[in-house]
DNA sequence: CTTGATAGATGTACTGTACAACTACTTCTT
DNA sequence: AAGAAGTAGTTGTACAGTACATCTATCAAG
């Protein structure tokens, strides 16, 4: 009896402490993204970077992978092209959409920015075993699934 | 050689995959704290709960703990106030701070807050192993604490 | 008693975000 | 072919969260 109870009670400690921590990264990252990049939001960085995966997409598709209300996105990636970040083009099959894609300009921000980033999490992964980074991106990976 | 490069690569791919659903996690949970508690964002959550946690502490402290400037703990504060779910209480031996602690409608309103968290935290990790969930929390805090 | 430190509030400004209403275009239906 | 319905995007408006600079009140140390 006691031995269940304890089983239950680790169980509910052990995800007590994810909720916890994946709350308090949650709250700083923004910041964190902030100090890391000042040139480009964490946002602006995750548009960007979808951007540069998908080889250009529309503002629609954008919105509907991130979340985000239209209007959302369409002032974001307006910014981004008045900062000369990203280029639009027409599509002259359907008048209605455009094709977002990187400018050269747009692909060395997102670079530098890519590369402090990445400079950070090798700063605190660096320690980890091989082993114990495979498990860590398993998990988060499962857990994001889980949530989407 | 191509076995150590092999090696590194994993690491690398890792690393990467940490930080993109690091990232993912972090864009998400704003939203899904207003879908969560609409009566509480993340933020107030995070303070409401701190001030539960350490029994009531003054704005600086908050501050300091979340990297927030005075003024933005002073506003959500205010707001918190307003809301009847924290009171401020004066130091006689100090007049220049003051003592702030959860109302009994704030406890009301946190504990509601994080009971709803907590359901979709189990929800997400309904099943996983035991030893998976240990390993997961101790990642997570292993990372946020090189982090911090 | 002045000088400097500390806690907090306020003025101002900017970012990210949503919702609603609008335009322009395309596709479907009759 | 004409009108209805759907889709992509923009714009008006509003709000939350945040920072920085500045101000007030208080306390502490010389």
């Amino acid at each position: 009896m006691s031995g269940t109870a304890g089983a239950a009670g680790e169980r509910e400690a052990a995800i007590a402490t994810i909720q916890r921590e994946l709350t308090a990264f949650a709250r700083r990252s923004r910041a964190a993204a902030a100090r890391m990049h000042p040139e480009l939001s964490l946002v602006s960085f995750t548009l960007l970077a979808h951007l540069e995966d998908s080889g250009g997409c529309r503002g629609t598709d954008l919105a509907a992978h991130y979340l985000l209300d239209k209007s959302t996105v369409s002032r974001q990636v307006a910014a981004l092209e008045r900062a000369g970040h990203v280029e639009r083009r027409s599509d002259p099959e359907d008048h209605r959409m455009q094709l977002l894609h990187l400018t050269e300009q747009g692909e060395q921000v997102l670079a530098r920015a890519a590369d402090r980033r990445s400079q950070a999490f090798h700063a605190r992964l660096g320690d980890w075993e091989p082993a114990e980074l495979e498990r860590f991106a398993a998990y988060l990976t499962r857990y994001n699934d889980a949530a989407g």
